[in-house]
RNA sequence: GGGAGCUUAGCUCAGCUGGUUCAGAGCAUCUGCCUUACAAGCAGAGGGUCACUGGUUCGAACCCAGUAGUUCCCA
């Protein structure tokens, strides 16, 4: 067959994945064998392919393809979730270019464009998956918000609602004014951020007409000073705290504070809760506005005033500034204070605050009325499963952080405000009752037992939806049964009880509790049994400099034009070569050149054996020896590739096939057997030694195929005419024979020999052309003068020669304890010679002295096992052998 | 503030039960080669006080304690 110069891997990659979609490849469907079986972390169907993607589908495919390969029915199963956040407030920006706002529309005709936006833009990254190799089971491809898989969610809702599990109250909540939605905890990200932390002087009522603490500086003063980083929620202040053993205070006990601005007056409280340190000890109480004030207001029984807005403006409540916005109040309320002269000082701080992980608006604590999932109970098992081993965690040292916040887990806030996700499934009468229960019909029923004039268009259904997470946490569920939830794990569809539970999961670490440990809790409480078995956590992709790769920096690569550049075979090693489990990786887009150069050079491998003449010559004793050893290094190291897979040692794995390719195939191995040039033409190749190399061939491209899928797949069909169902893709992962190191130990030595002698011509600078002979001192002719043909050949000799004396005026060099002269008359510098010897003496000597130390120390040979000892024995036989070797050549300079 | 991890060659990382002079790999660098598969290549070479300080041990990159730097998680 005609061979290109180059690999084309644009054109590969798109006629093969054709090919493997048209052939059913990727497709599974129950049946005899053991199912191998990844669910995919659903992206948002908002999302485009990022480098976090390409690595963590990467991993799963690579995982998939071996289990296809071993011999699994592999299923891997697509799809996305629907985001409600971020799809809302993409469809929220697109209709305001269009001049619409989401208030002037009626929630059917919002979710009419909802669905709109996402036939139409959604789940692209389906398709960049689909460049990159994925072998997803595209049949199967699930959207979190499909009618059964919501109506999953909704089942649940509702029976972990009956179960009590399920509660609704005024919760303090972590609100994005932006997003005009509650988050949950796991939704705030804390930073650090400069702030100013304002010292205003709060007034404090009747003071002067009350004798003076003499020995109290401060009660000299008629005001205390708060220091606080959120002057504009003063508004909020129902209090103003101190500690009760603070000397400073004392004197203030059952005095009121009055409110700048609004002039409020209010009490001073005493509470150990407060920090003598910080600030100047007294704190200004916020109930509505922070987490600890409301908690301080429920124990002194303080009002609540609600001083901003749900958009983070200021409110009518507060009876100041109404209707700024919150940072702007702030600038504002400073000044005015200042000009009142109430601000004592202003100090530079560094403090954290909150951010909404979807918006990036800052958090606001917020009071409302939410849906929470307790935790408590339901996430045992969950915790159990794991410490126990049951579910693994790769790497390992994940088990404390999860371990961490399974203990100290809180209840799951899992209501949000927005249009866009499952609509909680509860009704509300106009008498404040509410029934959760799926249908109105069903609602009324209900409700009108507790309240018997109710008519039907008294009955509303709550407004909100369900946290995304309350879907894709029944992921591993509902992509194959969403009745499952309501049958019950028993009387599960065929695909689920098939299936589950998964074997492994890839996912990043980030999304641990988000989206795991719950998946872990629904497995368990809908299914009795765990999700999946593995779970390997990625790390995050960084740019060189360490940062995170995203958008807003600029300094991510668009993956489909590293495809582009590198071939996704390039790209995918690329990815992987330096990725170690749970550990961040520093992306360089050198690391895809190596991919490329990778697979440019099993291209040429190829080439190479293609292009051989074959005659039906008899196997020579050196082509027959070369096969045995490839043969076993081969087993030698897929045995060690096998061992990185079991133990998730990903770029390990790759690296060790990377150097059987290069290295042990294409270096030492074709280099061995390939046929020599005479006069200017090739000799052919004896068949036998022909196709064993295509075997190898065969067998090494298999092993790459999980890494590069298309240029193993390409060459696959090259090497021979193939029925059309043998493909690489469906070829069985190879079994190792028994590894025969004999074969091996001798290789060993002989590259010694060779890269000894080119090591000889480098630094004589001698021609690779011309030849050399080598002799090697021994007393008998060995049978490992099998080799010798090789090395005559590796290394461009004119023979290889044996000798029982020692041979004057020649390059000497000591392999293992076997001496080798290269006679080379006249170009031997004698100093040279007896400087390097020397040196090499004295390595010997240190290394048989440190060995000696050990045997003669009584307590090394008393405690160290036997074989230990035995091989120090060795170590320092082979030593002393060696050092006299080494001082014979010295005397005979 | 509480907890966890990390620190090994210029870079990215291995080093699994403490035991070869154990200090490794890949990339990068340097030197010599356009040797009819491959310059996206071939052949060689250099490069490190295993963060620091103590301790345990016959023996420590590895175990223990402390210090510094760094990352992450939680509040």
């Amino acid at each position: 067959m005609e061979i290109t110069k180059s690999y084309s891997s644009k054109e590969a990659e798109n006629k093969w994945y054709q090919y493997w979609l048209d052939k059913n490849f990727f497709k599974s469907t129950p049946d005899k064998r053991k199912p191998y079986t990844i669910v995919i972390p659903p992206p948002n169907v908002t999302g485009v392919l990022h480098m976090g993607h390409m690595l963590n589908n990467t991993i799963q495919d690579v995982l998939i393809r071996r289990a296809r390969m071993l011999g699994f029915n592999a299923c891997w199963v697509p799809g996305t979730d629907h985001a409600s956040i971020a799809t809302e407030a993409k469809v929220v920006a697109l209709l305001k270019e269009k001049g619409i706002n989401k208030t002037d529309l009626s929630r059917e005709d919002f979710l009419k464009y909802a669905w709109e936006w996402k036939e139409k833009y959604g789940g692209i990254i389906l398709e960049q998956l689909k460049k990159l190799g994925a072998s997803c089971d595209w049949d199967r491809t699930r959207f979190t918000m499909e009618a059964d898989l919501s109506e999953a969610v909704i089942d649940v809702f509702i029976d972990l609602y009956n179960k009590k599990q399920i509660y609704r109250g005024v919760r303090m909540v972590n609100w994005d004014p932006q997003g005009l939605t509650a988050v949950s905890d796991e939704e705030v990200i804390h930073k650090e951020t400069n702030s100013k932390l304002i010292f205003v002087k709060y007034k404090i009522e009747n003071l002067n007409s009350e004798p003076r603490t003499p020995n109290a500086e401060l009660a000299n003063t008629d005001y205390i000073v708060v220091a606080t980083t959120r002057p504009e929620t003063i508004m909020g202040d129902t209090a103003v705290c101190v500690h009760p053993n603070d000397e400073r205070y004392k004197h203030l006990k059952g005095k009121n504070a009055i409110i700048p601005i609004v002039n409020r007056v209010v009490p001073i409280i005493f509470d150990d809760y407060i920090d003598l340190e910080f600030g100047t000890g007294a704190l200004k109480v916020t109930p509505a506005h922070d987490i600890n004030d409301y908690n301080l207001g429920i124990k002194h029984k303080l009002p609540v005033i609600d001083a901003l807005t749900s958009e983070g403006k200021i409110s009518e409540a507060a009876g100041a500034y109404v209707g700024m916005d919150r940072f702007a109040c702030r600038k504002q309320i400073v000044k005015d204070l200042s000009e009142q002269g109430l601000v004592e000082k202003i100090e530079d701080i560094k403090n954290k605050v909150g951010y909404s992980e979807r918006t990036n608006a800052v958090i606001e604590p917020r009071l409302s009325m939410q849906w929470f999932l307790k935790m408590d109970t339901i996430s045992k098992p969950a915790l159990e499963n794991v410490l126990n081993n049951n579910v693994k965690l790769i790497p390992e040292k994940f088990i404390n952080t999860y371990k961490h916040w399974m203990e100290n887990v809180h209840d799951w806030c899992i209501s949000r405000q927005l249009w866009w996700g499952q609509r909680i499934p509860a009704w509300h009468d106009n008498k404040g009752n509410t029934i959760v229960c799926k249908t109105k019909e069903e609602a009324f029923e209900k409700l009108r037992t507790l309240n018997p004039e109710l008519r039907t268009e008294n009955i509303k259904q709550d407004e909100d939806v369900l946290d995304t997470w309350f879907s894709s946490w029944l992921w591993p569920i509902t992509v194959f049964d969403p009745k499952a939830i309501k049958t019950g794990f028993k009387n599960a569809n065929e695909d689920l009880k098939y299936y589950y539970p998964t074997n492994d999961l890839v996912t990043a670490p980030e999304i641990l509790f988000f989206w795991v440990a719950r998946m872990l809790i629904a497995g368990y409480e809908y299914c009795g049994e765990k999700p999946f078995t593995n779970v390997y956590l990625t790390g995050i992709v960084r740019d060189k400099l360490g940062r995170k790769m995203s958008k807003s920096l600029g300094n991510s690569p668009e993956p489909l034009e590293l495809i582009e550049k590198y071939g996704a075979d390039g790209v995918r090693v690329g990815m992987l070569l330096c990725s170690p489990a749970g550990n961040d990786l520093m992306f360089d887009e050198s690391h895809c050149e190596q991919g490329r150069n990778f697979w440019n050079k099993i291209w040429n491998a190829f080439k190479l054996i293609n292009g051989w003449e074959i005659s039906n010559a008899e196997q020579s004793l050196a082509n027959n020896t070369s096969v045995q050893w490839f043969g076993a290094k081969f087993d030698e190291q897929l045995e060690i590739i096998n061992e990185h897979y079991n133990k998730y040692r990903m770029s390990d794995a790759l690296m060790a096939t990377y150097k059987l390719v290069w290295d042990d195939f294409c270096a030492w191995y074709l280099e061995m057997i390939k046929p020599e040039f005479v006069n200017g033409k090739a000799n052919p190749i004896d068949k036998t030694t022909f196709d064993a190399t295509v075997i190898f061939l065969e067998k090494i491209l298999t092993l790459l195929h999980p890494w590069m899928p298309f240029v193993t797949e390409e060459i696959w069909h090259l090497i021979k005419e193939r029925n059309e169902m043998d493909c690489i893709i469906m070829a069985y992962w190879p079994v190792s024979g028994k590894a025969e190191s004999d074969i091996i130990y001798k290789i060993d030595v002989l590259k010694e020999v060779v890269t000894s002698v080119r090591n000889f011509r480098q630094q004589k600078n001698i021609s690779p052309k011309q030849k050399l002979d080598v002799f090697e001192l021994s007393k008998t002719q060995r049978e490992q003068c099998r080799l010798d043909p090789i090395a005559i050949k590796l290394c461009n000799l004119g023979d290889y020669k044996y000798t029982t004396s020692k041979i004057e005026n020649a390059y000497g060099f000591i392999v293992r304890t076997i001496e080798f002269f290269i006679p080379l008359e006249g170009n031997i510098n004698k100093e040279e010679e007896k400087i390097r010897l020397s040196k090499e003496l004295e390595y010997n000597k240190g290394f048989l002295k440190s060995v000696q130390i050990k045997l003669s120390n009584q307590k090394f040979v008393a405690n160290a096992k036997p074989e230990l000892i035995e091989l120090e024995r060795r170590k320092q036989a082979d030593a002393e052998a060696k050092i006299k070797a080494i001082e014979q050549q010295l005397t005979s300079l």
